[in-house]
This record gives C-alpha cells, sequence and structure tokens, in this order.
DNA sequence: ATAGTAGTGAGACTCAGTATCATTTTCTCA
DNA sequence: TGAGAAAATGATACTGAGTCTCACTACTAT
C-alpha cells in the first residue's frame, strides 16, 4: 500500500470524525508508516523531535478514534501505536520479554482462515460478537538470545 | 485440577523462589481461583476485604514473579491477574471492547496444534525463540449487546 | 528465649497519561 | 480579500494506577 494512499485514507477517516489532518498528524502517521512495528511515545518524541508531548498524546488519541491507529498495551507498561489493518495488512506480533522489543509478523492465508473460523465458533458458545482477533507470540528476538 | 494440588504446586514454586506461602497469598490465589477470568485489582479488594491494597499489589507482584499468576494488560487501563497456565489450563480471553470483561475460553486441541505450528514456523523467520502465545477475541459479550 | 529473616500496612511518591486554557492556525462566507 | 467562528496547539497543572519506604509484626532456626 502506498504513502498516497494511507494518507487519502488518513484524511477520509478524520474527516468522517470531524478532525482535520493538520501537519501534526501527518507527521504522526509516517512516523508510524516507517516503524517496523508499533512504537512508543518515547520512540515517537524521538522520531519527531520538534512535536510537543501534550500533541501527540492527544492526537493519537484522536487518531485512535477515527480507527487510523491502534492503541496496543503489552506487559511493560508503555502504550504503543501502529497504523489501523485498514491502512497496512492484518499482522500479529513478535513481543521480546527481555528487552519489549515488537515486531510485526503475518500467518500465511490459510493459516489465519483456518483460525478465524475456530475463533468464532468458540466465541458462539459464549454469546459473543467478535470484531477482531489479537495473537502475540512471546518470547526471546534475535539480539537478546 | 483441585484446589489441594494448586495450593501444592503455589507453595512449591513461592519456596523455589525463597518466599512463603502465606495467608494473604493464599487468599489471593483463593481469589483468582474462584474468577471466571482474570480479575482486576478493584474486584480482588472487593472479594478480599480485609486486604490492604498495597499488600494486593506487593504480593501479586511476588506470585507473578515465582510463576504462580500471570499479569494481563488489555485496553481499559486495568491490570488484571490469573492463576498461571501451570494451575489450570492453556486458554484464550474473550474482551468485551464495551464493558471491559474478560472471559476465558479454550480453543480444541487440534486447532491448538496446528496453530502452535504456524506460529513456530513462522517466529522461526525473525530468528525469534516462541515461549508462549496469548490470543484475544475482541468485540462484544451477551449482556452488552 | 533470642536473633535473624520475611511479611505487613499506612502512607508518600512516581510518572504515563489527561485536562486546562490562553494563544495560534485554519476554515467559512460575505 | 478580511472578519469572525471553529479547531488545533503547546505549556503546564493535574490524576491515579502502581511502586517505594519504613516502622512494625510474624515466622523460623539455633
Ligand atoms: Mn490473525
Ligand atoms: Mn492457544
Ligand atoms: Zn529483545
Ligand atoms: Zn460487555
Amino acid at each position: 500500500m502506498s504513502d498516497i494512499d494511507v494518507d487519502e485514507e488518513a484524511a477520509a477517516l478524520l474527516s468522517t470524525a470531524n478532525h482535520r489532518y493538520t501537519t501534526s498528524r501527518k507527521r504522526l502517521v509516517a512516523a508510524l508508516q516507517a516503524g517496523e512495528g508499533p512504537l512508543t511515545i518515547t520512540q515517537i518524541v524521538e522520531a519527531e523531535k520538534s512535536l510537543p508531548q501534550s500533541t501527540i498524546y492527544r492526537n493519537l488519541t484522536i487518531l485512535e478514534e477515527a480507527n487510523v491507529v491502534t492503541r496496543i498495551v503489552t506487559n511493560d507498561d508503555f502504550a504503543r501505536y501502529e497504523l489501523a489493518e485498514h491502512l497496512t495488512e492484518h499482522h500479529h506480533h513478535l513481543i521480546c520479554s527481555d528487552c519489549g522489543h515488537v515486531i510485526d509478523f503475518a500467518l500465511d492465508a490459510e493459516t489465519e482462515a483456518l483460525l478465524d473460523k475456530a475463533l468464532h465458533q468458540a466465541a458462539e458458545k459464549s454469546g459473543f460478537q467478535v470484531s477482531a482477533h489479537q495473537l502475540d507470540l512471546i518470547g526471546t528476538c534475535a539480539s537478546c538470545s
């Protein structure tokens, strides 16, 4: 998916939510696009030095409400943000329990389809309406082992 | 798995970590055992009225380090605790994005095995050592829909 | 008993995240 | 164009889940 599409889609989603696609917000989207996985606030602050923290927090919240980005929480106390799956592709996370680093990965289509089917069946038993699933692998990353 | 087993196993794990299985810790384990899913601190405080917050926090951290309990973070700002899988069975979570409630559920053995195989293969490509996986369904619970 | 070690609990403290508000930017429409 | 309305910004104050401290208490072993 090209840069132009992401920008257009982000603008459209924000517009639907009655928000503007300002420079700050463009820079946040660009920073997330450049990352190889979800980024912490600290990482974003470093990537976009001149954006003040309050603007980053406020805008990430707005971008999340507009479904442009997704907030991810792992066990290490720092929230992370990534582009929503509309703007990327469905994928999962490798989480290093040692250094906290998070990397994206994807399953092959067959496995993903099979999993989806099994999940919907399992959820039905509890009268639960599934809207998404989230699958993380916990372990040790290459540089920590 | 019976109550006696859990208590014995918890005592053994704590002992390995050079900690005692005190009354406070027994009550925490019992409270988690009684829940139908992972519990927030607030829920534990209510279930075990006379345990002070500081003791609950401190002991849950110790129990986590000793692999007796697992800390779970969702997107709703409140950490949750449940018994570690050694003491229960491998399972997953239905998370209601509306009310925040978390319920346990399990996949059938075949699906679980297949998933495990696919995950290890995918992780290998990134030089990642998998030690566990975590699978959540996000959606709306029966009472919220 | 006595000493040493582990656990307790009230309260102070930390810091990621949120709220506030005066100022600045952007949109709208005459 | 230009004035007024609406939205965004950014410095700063505030909130609260979670952590730390420390005097005290409860075990445990000799
Ligand atoms: Mn998937
Ligand atoms: Mn599983
Ligand atoms: Zn690592
Ligand atoms: Zn619900």
